[in-house]
DNA sequence: CGGGGGTTTT
DNA sequence: AAAACCC
């Protein structure tokens, strides 16, 4: 029988070469004893709605929700006494509880920010901290644990801090699991520090796996800690109602392991499996019979920074190109300044949307990816985000072209805008060099500290994003979009832009906005328009989709213009320099982060080994050599004059963009042409960096990340 | 399901 | 590139 393994606890074998006995005398028991893994998952409780109430303390006696388009994705216990849970449906959440309070939480700006908190603290204890969603941290406390061991000589004190699961009175349990009790010790210790130092509450399970530790950890809901013993884990295991509950087996698995047969988890752990492998294949298989047994080896792997940043919003209806360019460069535009402040340089730009359909209305999305073109990355990274901004939409708009044909009618319901493959500057080479403070002169980061109460919002252009609160929870607030002092070319962009988004519902209310629809144009606002007189390369298809200001000024001198521009002897205004597109506070200064608490009973050999000291990551690579990053896919650029494009710029998309994005184009290309070479090489090789995503490249990954942390 | 993110596997 | 998983 192969489910014959011992129940209480994991399998140990593997942990026998890697955690060998720390103390083989002082070990009192003489059953040998498994190193032991000490896991534990911190959970914080209904992460959005605390943050709000620490931005707002006035919510926070008050049945709160906060809402995603018409969905309250979460709430406080105030609210869930009354019977509000997470993912309801506004209406429904209202007739529970119709005092309710809703704040709306699309911008996750806030919640990203304190969630990197949150990790940052924990990696100030030790560095293996794994991060699950903004809420939820794993952290592999092994070697604190055997070190705290070593160093305790009273054996009264192996005790459980907070509850033991399946044990009411925890003094059958001392002294029985000294690494456990002391794991306990630590989890309270780092709960009370998130506390006391974040104003955050939350839950923490500690045992010998993540599993195990994720299981338990909710065992004793808001705000408390649970310790999972070896004796017991078969018992929280079959005490899962269903195997969906799970962690690793999704609806799919779920729905699959129910074709077979197996609904409990009980069903799974005595499954044949020679049976599972023919359904799974063997390592899936073996996996979820893992799981079903509570045996989870996987390893806390530490996160670092993020892999890839992105930005998406959905809605009820998008069917025509303009929308679509307006959109996404709404979502472009936060991404950008998201992307910049991170400070790596993205290689793959990722364009995703989700379209209607009447069945499965849920589910399939469809993405386009593309190389990054090392001019545009570096305008990224340098926060030249207005040009990156103009030069990424047309990329952005040839992938949607890729996606959707337009000449038939479409629907759209999400669209997402991603970067990946994010690469640091970051000298790998010497630790610290001064010399990766060689910068690009642009503007200097300010490190000017950062208020967590700050007011200041980053005048999001975008419709239907606020990121403020409102002190008066009963009231409604609108005010339109501050407009600030923007390049002409975002001047543009909003004019574009502004039909569809008059007002900013700013704040919170129980009253909810009559909707999120999309303001439609009059049918027939842009027939009046002769198409014989339009400048060749645009599309009339497309161009009758375009507002009417924008195909007016197709029309207009200005454009010819710009087209003319292309001719030699020609010169095309540079770009506006607009040196003064406000940045939203940088939170880079990580220098004074405060360890001293953590360290405290550490030695020097204690500390993270992937963490660096914070660098000015702004080292920009001076030269452009020969060499890019551009593929056989990438904008080239013909020697010979004959067309006015480079190749592989759509005409079609090419018109489809504002004027000035078009005229801030052509003078880029115009620009870039001598640097560019001919498209024949297709790239050697380029030294496969074998892509060791998590355990290579630590360093640069560890500074990477310091972007996400506030200084304190 | 839904939302606005993420990662890993196929 | 899609689909699975997580929150």
């Amino acid at each position: 029988m192969e489910n014959s393994e011992d129940e209480a606890g994991e399998d140990d074998t593997e942990w026998k070469n890697i955690f060998t006995d720390p103390t083989p005398g002082s070990d009192d028991n003489m059953i040998p004893t498994p190193a032991h893994r000490v896991i534990v998952h911190f959970d914080l409780d209904c992460f959005y709605a605390q943050v709000e109430m620490i931005r707002n303390p006035a919510l926070k006696n008050v049945p709160l929700g906060i809402q995603q388009k018409n969905i309250v994705v979460t709430c406080n216990y105030v609210a869930r006494e009354q019977g509000v849970t997470k993912l309801m449906f506004v209406t429904d959440a209202m007739e529970k509880c119709p005092q309710l309070v809703l704040v709306k939480g699309e911008d996750l700006t806030h919640y990203r920010e304190m969630s990197y908190k949150v990790t940052e603290l924990l990696m100030s204890y030790c560095p293996l901290v794994e991060r699950l969603g903004f809420d939820e941290n794993f952290m592999d406390i092994t070697e604190m644990v055997e070190r705290r061991l070593t160093q305790t000589h009273e054996s009264h004190s192996y005790s459980f801090k907070g509850h033991v699961y399946n044990h009411i009175n925890t003094d059958d349990t001392t002294g029985k699991h000294p690494r456990l009790a002391l794991g306990s010790h630590v989890a309270a210790e780092v709960r009370e520090a998130i506390h006391s130092k974040l104003g955050l509450t939350g839950c923490a399970g500690i045992a010998t796996n993540k599993l195990l530790a994720k299981l338990v950890s909710g065992t004793f809901k808001p705000n408390q800690q649970t310790t999972l013993l070896p004796e017991d884990v078969s018992n929280i295991v079959s005490c899962l109602s269903s195997l969906r509950k799970v962690p690793g087996v999704g609806h799919q698995t779920a729905k699959r392991l129910q074709a077979l047969g197996l609904v409990s988890v009980s069903d799974l752990q005595l499954f044949s499996l020679a049976e599972l492998v023919r359904e799974f294949g063997s390592p899936s298989a073996q996996r979820l019979k893992n799981l079903a047994l509570g045996v989870d080896d996987s390893p806390v792997t530490p996160t670092g920074a993020p892999q890839s940043l992105s930005d998406e919003d959905s809605f009820k209806k998008i069917s025509s190109t303009k929308d679509v360019l307006e959109k996404i460069q709404e979502l472009l535009k936060s991404l950008l300044e998201r992307m910049h402040k991170d400070g790596r340089q993205p290689q793959t730009f990722r364009l995703t949307i989700r379209r209607y359909s009447a069945t499965n209305k849920w589910f399939s999305r469809e993405s386009r990816q593309c190389p990054i073109p090392n001019h545009i990355g570096q305008k990224i990274t340098s926060g030249s985000t207005d040009s990156a901004l103009v030069q990424l939409l047309p990329l952005a708009m040839k992938l949607f072209h890729k996606m959707v044909d337009i000449t038939a009618a479409f629907h759209l319901t999400l669209i997402n805008v991603c970067f990946s493959n994010l690469h640091s500057r970051a000298a790998a080479t010497g630790k610290c060099s001064i010399t990766s403070f060689f910068s690009h002169s642009t503007s200097p980061r300010k490190s000017q500290s950062y208020s967590s109460q700050s007011q200041d919002d980053f005048s999001q252009s975008g419709g239907g994003q606020s990121m403020d609160h409102q002190s008066s929870p009963h009231s409604i607030t609108q005010r339109t979009v501050a407009s600030k002092n923007v390049s002409a070319s975002e001047a543009v962009l909003h004019g574009f832009t502004r039909k569809q988004s008059p007002a900013v519902t700013v704040g919170v209310s129980h009253l909810q906005k009559p909707s999120c629809s999309v303001v439609r144009l009059n049918p027939d606002e842009t027939c009046n328009i002769a198409m014989s007189q339009l400048p060749p390369n645009v599309d009339p298809e497309v161009f009758k989709v375009l507002p009417e200001e924008i195909q007016k000024e197709l029309l207009s001198p200005a454009y010819s213009n710009s087209l003319s521009s292309f001719l030699p002897g020609k010169n095309t205004s540079p770009q506006c320099p607009s040196p003064s597109n406000p940045l939203p506070q940088t939170f880079t200064n990580s220098q004074n982060l405060n360890r001293k608490d953590a360290v405290d009973e550490l030695d020097s050999s204690d500390r993270p080994t992937t963490w660096n000291p914070p660098l000015q990551p702004l080292g920009t690579s001076t030269a452009i050599h020969g060499e890019d990053s551009m593929t056989e896919e990438e904008l080239s650029f013909p020697r010979s004059s004959d067309c006015e494009f480079p190749v592989n710029v759509d005409p079609k998309v090419f018109s489809e963009l504002p004027p000035d994005v078009q005229k801030e184009l052509m003078s880029e290309w115009k620009q870039h042409k001598p640097v560019l070479k001919a498209p024949s090489s297709k790239k050697p090789g380029r030294n496969s960096v074998t892509k060791d995503k998590k355990t290579g490249g630590q360093g640069s990954q560890a500074n990477s990340l310091l972007k996400y942390f506030k200084p304190s």
